[in-house]
DNA sequence: CGGGAAATTGGCAGCGCTGCCAAAAATAAC
DNA sequence: GTTATTTTTGGCAGCGCTGCCAATTTCCCG
């Protein structure tokens, strides 16, 4: 099955070939410890000659200390993580760390196997979306002795570290947002809930910011299925066939709401004085349509690469606040 | 600066706890070789209890194999890599190996840097995107021994494996479709050819298509950067305020034929009988505007699912063509 | 030119596991 | 009940490297 190793030049046919020790190749490579200027050259002569690729796998397990960095991320498709991963995996490159991931698709149940299966790798951290997992998966955490990051969530209790910004207060600033322009038929189209919690906590405080302000949600259509523009345009189709009268639409992030912004272009209704439209992430597609799409831009690529600074730097535990921006746009 | 792994159980541990020799507790754990029932239930009880996990980078090297398998990406943001990285890591997840990746930002050298870093990991694979690397690339992943799988392109020599389709055909068809519906005055909006090579290879093909019909192709803008929906929009503006007589464009991908599509609703251009946008890729988004837009849908995640299980099952050196599909639309 | 401090260097144990082999136990055959 | 098989098991070398320590060489200063 698996591949057996070959062309397996080792650090003992360099010393040999170098005519110097294992131990002064290993410094050499890592320039680290003490030689001198000629046995350096010496060593970078025959790693040339030999093609000598040094083996990590056991410099790992031989040093105990790991530059793995192992991401349990939702989703590929969703551009968020995407962006993460973006961020995260340029500062680990630049220090060395390697980044290896693998997919839960929502589901918590997937997120503890594959945590348990990263963990094997002995990371020297494990990242996640968010404060939700089972109690399996934060116990396997915390007893592992790596460093967890929770990503793009502020609310909850962190493991370890966590970098993020406040869903909640996102759906409370996009509410009053609303509110302020005006707006007070509103509605809300939402892909599945249960599965990106995130999304649930804007809504949540979405709706009890509306209440506070005596302008209730008047209607909502929620898809089973994961976000996307097709389904922000079947969702929003859904939403206005039983609510006629909205006068504004909150979406549960951006790719739903392009999907809902396309359904009113196509109807030929008209954007914002017939319906408003409220996205999430400030996605750059949302300001390449013809009306910028009013949204909060979220700062994914940043949380990215605090993430892998706070790791890189062995940072104490701390929850960082990377804020959010509120774009007016012109669609709200 | 990195951490030192804690937690620490270790094999020995467990073989002691539940009264049984360390080869033991690694065939019961493997499920490989045999042991009666009740060694087994010993053995499960005690990695229960100490919470044992066991580690894959001694497992790696005592075993000379190695279930690692390397993405060497030129962009996340780009939603190809990331589905075809979706593909594969769900069919490496099913089979227990493990996906790491690092991303070259379309840099060639870089490309070079970060395959010699993943071979230090020793993975079963290596898997890239196209045929365009350098010789030290080439060289080294020959010399390394491990499995290499070459994505998206088959226009060009395989090291190895390849699956994908050909850009050539892509670019050919395209061009074929447009003259077949009557364009005669046909331009072109792409993004910096000389990294995406790919997309080169589509344009290429494309002109060609078109001399041959001796419609050649009347204008193009290519801009610098990577390709994104405002880049697109842009361009299509730029390409217009030159050549004010195009019927048709051909754009390097879908990004960029969106972002041409939104500048046409922006500027009252009608779609198709004033100007017609053809794109590439075959996004979803593409369906969800309100004119579908006329592509060339890609199996990205097919190809990533296929080259993942090629790896699995360590089959032979082969190229594999995967095919596209046009789909007319209504924007061309 | 000698003595001591500092800079280099090599040897080797051991990281945690797997693969091999021989020993021990269970089972089958007679 | 005994011997031949087969199944199960444990011991231990060794995967390729790093960390530690002691040995060696070099450098400095009187």
């Amino acid at each position: 099955m698996e591949l057996k190793h070959q062309a397996t030049v080792t650090i003992a046919e360099v010393a040999e070939a170098a005519g110097v020790g294992e131990s002064t190749v290993s410094r050499v490579l890592r320039n680290h410890g003490s030689f001198s200027g000629k046995t350096r050259e010496r060593v970078m002569a025959a790693v040339e000659r030999l093609g000598y690729v040094p083996n990590r796998i056991a410099g790992t397990l031989a040093s105990t200390t790991s530059r793995l960095v192992a991401f349990v991320i939702p989703s590929l498709s969703n551009i968020v993580f995407a962006d993460v991963l973006r961020g995260a995996s340029a500062v680990l490159e630049e220090n060395r760390y390697q980044a290896v991931f693998s997919v839960t698709d929502y589901d918590p149940g997937k997120e503890e196997a594959l945590a348990a299966a990263m963990l094997a790798w002995r990371p020297a951290a494990v990242m996640l979306a968010g404060y939700e997992h089972t109690d399996g998966t934060a116990k396997m955490l915390r007893a592992s002795g790596c460093r967890v990051v929770e990503l793009l969530d502020l609310d909850g209790d962190a493991l370890d570290i966590a970098v993020g910004f406040s869903n909640r207060a996102a759906g409370r600033e996009s509410a009053a947002f609303l509110l302020k322009r005006g707006y007070r038929r509103i509605g809300y189209v939402g892909h599945d809930l249960k599965r990106d919690t995130r999304a649930g906590k804007r809504f949540s405080s979405f709706c009890e910011t509306l209440d506070a302000a005596g302008a209730p949600l008047v209607a909502q259509e929620i898809l089973a299925g994961p976000s996307s523009v097709e389904n922000g345009r079947l969702a929003l189709e859904r939403l206005l066939a039983r609510a006629t009268d909205l006068d504004a639409v909150y979406f549960s992030n951006d790719d739903m709401a392009l999907g809902g912004y396309f359904h009113c272009l196509a109807q030929g209704i008209a954007i914002p004085s017939q319906l408003a439209i409220f996205g999430y992430n400030g996605l750059d597609i949302g300001r390449a349509i013809p009306q910028p799409l009013s949204t909060i831009r979220t700062p994914r690529v940043a949380t990215g690469e605090l993430a892998a600074q706070l790791v890189v730097a062995n940072a104490p535990p701390q929850a960082i606040d990377l804020g959010f921006e509120l774009i007016e746009g012109a669609t709200a």
